[in-house]
RNA sequence: GGAGGGAUGGCCGAGUGGUUGAAGGCGGUGGUCUUGAAAACCACUGUGGGGUUACUCCACCGGGGGUUCGAAUCCCUCUCCCUCCGCCA
């Protein structure tokens, strides 16, 4: 949610912002609304007000005995008003509501500017790109051949974008996912938590997907439940509405799940391979901190996603993304982008962002700092760490062998039992 | 799915329709006492919003509606939690 107090104070700057992020809302609209809610709340209140010390009138005299007919008699016709005035008020602030709702998080000073993705500025990069005396193959073709992925049967029991994952595939798959938990929780210090993958309305509508995204979500026919689009909904959601100890900060939560998105508006884009499907699952860091802290919380969210990467020796780069690019809630993000050789580009494989009180003001995360006499916003900063499939992808594509096998990374073997190699013809099916 | 019982401040827990924004306790902050600490005692201690902003007003007792001059308290409804029965991975 926005801060009605910057928008009250500085419109400008506020429109200025929505202008680099091609936003089409118009604040002198606003401005309106806002004055008007101001004056008609005085009024109702110094209406209530006149009530309230009535009513306190009438109070003392029946308890004095006395007759407070006359008083009562000319009180109904207040109420009314009030009633009145009350229901144009509440209609008002849910308008306001609705607005602060529509309106994107604040960039960072240090947010580059920009419009697209082809302005986000590289930070710097790991490794170098592996050569190979062959043309190395895509993964979809290498993983379909070596018998791991089954695109057909999947769309046959749910569609396009999904897929099924046979023998050697499944197993890495769950591979990477235990390594990153395994690294996150004993190294880096994360809890890992499973949290429910359908919520509810106003979880949604905390992390800020909800109410303007809604076309992105799989919603459950006939219910106000979702499925989640990443595990960043309910690990955030679990400190809403509660007010936790300074002591208690940073927390540092790990959660793996799977992930649904709907990916309308998407219609051609990545349609074969893993890249991008309706389901895949996420390993997802979410940290909760302090405003002074928050940025150096970012620094080290960032590093936590990018060791996974080094460890199985994947070579990537780190884009800081530009203003016009920055999702809707985020007020800087880092994108880790794995080159997967096959494809011959750099794809995206975290996201790790800092959406300062963002999504704290939303879901009414806070905390009280030490000696504070009052609790104060949250920052919350999550990142994918990493996203799973896409690890499977980069693994495929980085780590062929000219006669079409696959070499497991070093740090991936124990977890596929001690196996090295994975070698065709092996079809489960 | 059937039958009951609940939801009150950071937490626990009182609360006959009328100085109840809400007793009491815990926790927290400050102070007295102490060489120091503990204990004891004293004081303060919810959130959001409006204004003429060292003051004052309004709203908030799970959510939403209603009755009333006046609702934490009465009525309706929704959500969630608990107990018992049934079913179940």
């Amino acid at each position: 949610m926005f801060d009605l107090k910057l928008l009250q104070k500085e419109p400008e700057r506020v429109a200025a912002m929505l202008e680099k992020r091609r936003s089409k809302l118009d604040i002198a609209e606003f401005t309106v609304l806002d004055d008007k809610r101001r004056a008609l709340l005085q009024e109702v209140e110094s209406l209530k007000s006149q009530r309230n010390s009535a009513s306190a009138e009438v109070a003392k005299m029946k308890r004095a005995g006395e007759d407070a007919g006359e008083l009562l008699a000319s009180l109904g016709s207040l109420s009314e008003r009030i009633k009145e005035l009350d229901a144009s008020a509440n209609d008002l602030v849910q308008d306001i509501n609705q607005w602060l709702l529509s309106i994107p998080n604040m960039p960072h000073e240090s947010v580059p500017a920009g419009s697209d993705e082809n302005d986000n500025p590289v930070l710097c990069t790991w490794g170098e790109k592996p050569s190979f005396d062959f043309t190395p193959k895509e993964h979809w073709e290498l993983g379909t051949t070596l018998g791991g992925l089954d695109f057909e049967r999947a769309a046959k029991l749910s569609g396009a974008r999904y897929a099924v994952y046979w023998g050697w595939a499944a197993r890495l798959e769950r591979a990477c996912a235990s390594l990153m938990l395994d690294i996150h929780t004993t190294e880096h210090g994360y809890t890992e938590v499973m949290p429910p993958v359908i919520v509810n309305k106003d979880s949604m509508t905390g992390t800020g997907q909800l109410p303007k995204f809604a076309e992105d979500l799989f919603k459950l026919e006939g219910l106000d439940h979702y499925l989640i689009p990443t595990a960043e909904v309910p690990v955030t959601n679990l400190h809403r509405d509660e007010v936790q100890a300074e002591d208690d900060l940073p927390r540092a939560y790990a959660a793996f799940t799977p992930c649904f998105r709907s990916e309308a508006g998407s219609y051609g884009k990545d349609t074969k391979g893993l890249i991008r499907l309706h389901q895949f699952n996420k390993v997802e860091l979410v940290r909760f901190t302090t405003p002074e802290r928050s940025y150096v919380e970012l620094e080290i969210l960032r590093g936590h996603a990018e060791e996974i990467l080094r460890r199985l020796g994947l070579h990537y780069r780190v884009v800081t993304l530009c203003t016009g690019d920055l999702g809707f809630s985020a007020a800087k993000t880092y994108d880790l982008e794995v080159w997967l050789p096959g494809q011959d580009k750099y794809r995206e494989i975290s996201s790790c962002s800092n959406f300062e009180d963002f999504q704290a003001r939303r879901a009414n995360i806070k905390f009280k700092p030490k000696n504070a006499k009052k609790a104060v916003l949250a920052h919350t900063l999550n990142g994918s760490g990493l996203a799973v499939g896409r690890t499977v992808v980069a693994i495929m594509e980085n780590y062929q062998q000219a006669d079409g096998s696959l070499v497991i990374p070093e740090a991936l073997r124990p977890y596929m039992g001690g196996r090295e190699i994975i070698t065709p013809p092996e079809s489960a099916a």
